[in-house]
This record gives C-alpha cells, sequence and structure tokens, in this order.
RNA sequence: GAGCCGUUAGCUCAGACGGUAGAGCACCUGACUUUUAAUCAGGGGGUCGUGGGUUCGAGUCCCACACGGCUCACCA
C-alpha cells in the first residue's frame, strides 16, 4: 500500500478538505434530516408528469456522489444511498455561491442536500438542489466507472470498496439477507425456536474437523471454537424444546478453497418425534420456499449447471451408488478385497484400512462428481455416522441422508441416536481410532452421553450451510463471494 | 501442503526479438446553463509486487520471497 501523500489524487483532495475547513465549513459533517430514500423517489415519481413532480415539494436525500459531470455553469451528479442512485442538477443561478463549492465536489463524498423534483430533457427524474452540506469528505479516488473494480484480491481485502462499485456484490450480501430471513420465518412458522449455544466448547464435537483451539485465562482453560452446534442442540431436546434452531458460525481449522472458509455459518435444526424421511420433506419445502422468494423460479442456473429443484427430488441409496459405479453388487457385508479389486482400475487404491474408508473413497470419487440435479444420498454406514441412529432392519446402515446439488453436499441430516448405551459405544470405538491416530474420529463427550441418559425423544437434525446455499441462489462459483470478509493473508507477509 | 498462472499509473488493461514505459477512464487547467461512458482544447501522474543475479543495458531472461487466482489434497 502506497503512502497516501505519495498520490497526487490524494494530495488534491486533501488539499480541498484543509480549504473547507479554512472556510470554516466542517467536512465531516453531522446528523442531516433525509426524509427520501432514491428509490422511493423512483417509485413515486417515476410516471410522474411535471404538474405533479412541481407539486410534489422539498425533498432531502444523503449519500455518496458517485458521479459528477461538470458543465459550464451547471452541473449533473448522481448520488447514492442504500436503495439506489438520483440525479442531481445544480446551477449558478440557483445556489448562489455555494454552486463554487458543490462544483468542488469529488465522486466518493457524502453530502446531504435538498431541492425540488423535476424531469430532465432526456426523461431522468432528477433533484434540483437549492442547499447542500457536505457530510464526508472522501480523501481516495473511487475505481473507474465504466470498468469498476474487478480485482479479486482488493474486492475481498477492500470489501467496503467492492460494495461502492460493484451493485453485483452489494445484490450478493442484501439476497444473504434475505435468505436466512426466509429460514428463520420457514422454521418459525413450522414451531421451531431459535436458540444460541457455546461457539467455544472444552470438547469440540458433532462433526470430525481440525478445531482452533484457544485459551480462557481466568478458568486456565482449553477451549475449541466449536465445529458443529449438534451436541448442545441436541441436550436442548433432553431439555424438553421439541423443536429447535441455530443459525450461526462454525470454524474449522482447514483448507481454504472455494468451497471452505475456516468460519462459515450454517443453520442446525432438529425436531423431536420425526425421522430423516420427514426431513427430506421438509428441506424440498425449505428450498422451494426459498427458491420462490430469492428466484422467483425452481430453474436455477448455478456455473455449469441448469438446476430443477422441483420436489420430489432423487433418492440414491449410498450402496446402491456404489454398486453402479463399480458394476457390482456392494453391500455392507461384501469382502473388501472384492470391493478393492473392482475400484483399483478405476484409480480407487486401497491402503488395507477399514472397509468404511474404501466405501467413502469410492463414494467420492465416483459418485459425487455425478449428482448435478437434487439428489438426496441415503442410508449412510454407520461407521461414518456416530451420531446418527441405526435402521431397524440393518444395524450397518443409518438413517441419514447428504443432500447433492451441482456436485456439492448442501445439507448433510439423520435421525438421531438416541441410545445413551449405543452412543456411548460409538463413542469408545471413536475414540479407540483416535488412539491409533486417527484423526478422522469424533471425540466422546461424557456429558452428552449423561444427557442422553436421561432421555432424549426420537429426533431428526439437519446442518445446511448457508454460505453455501447462497452460492447456489446467488449463482457464485466462490464461497468468497457470499462471505463479506473472506479469510486472507494479510497484506504485506506476515 | 503441491502444481500451474498472475502482480505495469487511483481503476481497467497494452507493452515481439532485452535498448530510457503506453492507452482509456479518473485527476488538473480552460470553454460550455438539461448532461448522463457529456463534449472540446491543453496538462500532470509510474521504485513495472519485493530482493538478488545475468548483461554494456532488465517491465522483459534466471533465482528466491510475498500476495492473489485456479486445480489437486483435507473438509462442509
Amino acid at each position: 500500500m502506497t503512502n497516501p501523500d505519495d498520490n497526487e489524487l490524494i494530495r488534491l483532495r486533501r488539499e480541498k478538505l484543509d480549504a473547507l475547513r479554512g472556510r470554516g465549513t466542517d467536512p465531516f459533517g453531522g446528523r442531516y434530516p433525509v426524509t427520501q430514500w432514491a428509490r422511493d423517489l423512483a417509485e413515486r415519481l417515476g410516471n410522474a408528469n411535471d404538474e405533479e413532480l412541481k407539486g410534489f415539494g422539498p425533498v432531502s436525500l444523503a449519500g455518496r456522489v458517485v458521479a459528477i459531470r461538470h458543465h459550464g455553469k451547471t452541473c449533473f451528479a448522481h448520488l447514492m444511498d442504500q436503495t439506489g442512485r438520483i440525479q442531481l442538477y445544480a446551477r449558478a443561478d440557483g445556489l448562489g455561491d455555494e454552486y463554487a463549492r458543490f462544483v468542488e465536489l469529488d465522486t466518493g463524498d457524502f453530502v446531504g442536500v435538498t431541492g425540488e423534483m423535476f424531469r430532465t430533457r432526456t426523461g431522468e427524474l432528477t433533484v434540483a438542489v437549492k442547499t447542500f452540506a457536505f457530510l464526508a469528505k472522501s480523501l481516495r479516488p473511487l475505481p473507474e466507472k465504466w470498468h469498476g473494480l474487478k480485482d479479486v484480491e482488493t474486492r475481498y481485502r477492500q470489501r467496503y470498496v467492492d460494495l461502492i462499485v460493484n451493485a453485483e456484490a452489494r445484490e450478493i450480501f442484501s439476497m444473504r439477507a434475505r435468505l436466512v430471513h426466509g429460514i428463520r420465518a420457514f422454521l418459525d412458522a413450522r414451531g421451531f425456536l431459535e436458540v444460541e449455544t457455546p461457539m467455544m466448547q472444552p470438547i469440540p464435537g458433532g462433526a470430525i474437523a481440525r478445531p482452533f483451539k484457544t485459551h480462557h485465562n481466568a478458568l486456565d482453560l482449553d477451549l475449541y471454537l466449536r465445529i458443529a452446534p449438534e451436541l448442545y442442540l441436541k441436550r436442548l431436546l433432553v431439555g424438553g424444546f421439541e423443536r429447535v434452531y441455530e443459525i450461526n458460525r462454525n470454524f474449522r481449522n482447514e483448507g481454504i478453497s472455494t468451497l471452505h472458509n475456516p468460519e462459515f455459518t450454517t443453520l442446525e435444526f432438529y425436531q423431536a418425534y420425526a425421522d430423516y424421511s420427514d426431513l427430506m420433506e421438509l428441506t424440498e419445502s425449505l428450498f422451494v420456499e426459498l427458491a420462490h422468494a430469492l428466484r422467483g423460479s425452481l430453474s436455477l442456473t448455478w456455473g455449469e449447471h441448469s438446476l430443477d429443484l422441483k420436489p420430489p427430488w432423487r433418492r440414491l441409496a449410498f450402496f446402491d451408488g456404489i454398486s453402479q459405479a463399480l458394476g457390482l453388487g456392494v453391500t455392507p457385508a461384501t469382502d473388501v478385497a472384492t470391493i478393492a479389486r473392482a475400484a483399483a482400475p478405476r484409480g480407487i487404491a486401497h491402503d488395507g484400512g477399514p472397509a468404511w474408508k474404501l466405501w467413502k473413497d469410492v463414494f467420492e470419487t465416483l459418485v459425487e462428481p455425478t449428482l448435478v440435479q437434487p439428489t438426496f444420498v441415503i442410508d449412510f454406514p454407520t461407521e461414518l455416522s456416530p451420531l446418527a441412529k441405526r435402521k431397524r432392519d440393518n444395524p450397518q446402515l443409518v438413517d441419514r441422508f447428504e443432500l447433492f446439488v451441482a456436485r456439492h453436499e448442501m445439507a448433510n441430516a439423520y435421525s438421531e441416536l438416541n441410545d445413551p448405551i449405543d452412543q456411548l459405544a460409538r463413542f469408545r470405538e471413536q475414540a479407540a481410532l483416535q488412539a491409533r491416530g486417527d484423526d478422522e474420529a469424533h471425540w466422546l463427550d461424557e456429558d452428552y452421553v449423561r444427557a442422553l441418559e436421561y432421555g432424549m425423544p426420537p429426533a431428526a437434525g439437519e446442518g445446511i450451510g448457508i454460505d453455501r446455499l447462497l452460492m447456489m441462489f446467488a449463482n457464485q462459483p466462490s464461497i468468497r463471494e457470499t462471505i463479506l470478509f473472506p479469510l486472507l493473508r494479510p497484506e504485506g507477509g506476515r
């Protein structure tokens, strides 16, 4: 980053600022009585005739000057507020001495203006400025008006500039707010209670991931930033809340990619007395409602994919997917060596570890890339799902689904294991894996088992990544486009 | 973490073969009382990501490093 004083454009703006102060004008004004937003005026007066405009009366707006066109003894500018843009028109014979100051405005400056509405020769709704006030001098030039700001590094590092100049960026984060609001409305209407559970946890549970570690000094206690809220939300089922949800941050100390940010937002919700098939229907309804609200259609384009969200969505059993991919009937009982022989020519090596690692490998390599249209992958191996309820007719499988859209995992859900004895046994298996150095194992949480011992109603729970869901609805290729301030290395190295 | 690609004016981008760095927009000066990528005339602006090396000479070639993008690996 260059020294601001080295830059001619910044130097000139500083000089203008000093000149304003020298005249006794505060360049960083204060309160300004805003009575209209740009969009209100466009909506109310978009079709008004000259008489109606004349009778409309005075307006008072504030915002950022984003364009200026000097034109002799008149000057046009565009003012941008949170709702949109509106044109300003200043005349030497209308503003008097103040006109000289108006033409000194720079793009980027915040101003407040009052005036009357009229329509220019070319038909644009415009404020004829009567008075104006400096609200904040901008000392840095904005990016170019035509090509805008494209450099992704600058767009992420200086998101404030991205938001000033790129309407698409503003639209994504506006959609994000509508998305989250839509989820809340959907769940609230169905009797779910929104809760907040610890972000700092002594045992990072509910998922398998490398956590961030931190320390509480007064308690001299190591804590982890949560990797999932799951175990706390299920403690609330024990406590008697039958439908709960949380929309909040998770933290995973892992790689960064177009699909991964170290902190990301998830929705998790739990419904007592339901099972995973109820949640498949609920998920379809939720996506349909959101698609209508955000896109007005169930047909979406996401990158190279054309998606049809119309339910019911395809359901594919985990082992059916593997079987089809390998051309070999595979069940949890199938001999590992047999599967390994079928998988090897497809480029999947088996290192002799447990069978479930091979199943997972085959599925991720051969099946997931084929899942473009919304697909529930159902009935996962028990070993991959230490917190899920076993299927009644086959204890080697669990009542679980993952939703895939455009090859990306969008949701993960299961009927919750509420048998404390089985839960403890599965935690111990995981602990044994961990003891053997497997970091892909769930931590043992004894208090969670104790909670289950008090009795947890049968329930189903689901997690949905909000950032990724927004990628789909906003048709974005990278999670960094859906997170306001994605994690980057600090500027200038460490 | 690995591979590939990128980094030139405030912004968007050009810069064959190594020979003193360019354009558009933005900015400054002047003209212009309904413009809107305003127009017209003139002008200023650069440690070419950083540090080394090769060379008479490096934006350009070589090495290292920094930051970013994409792909892969781990994961959601």
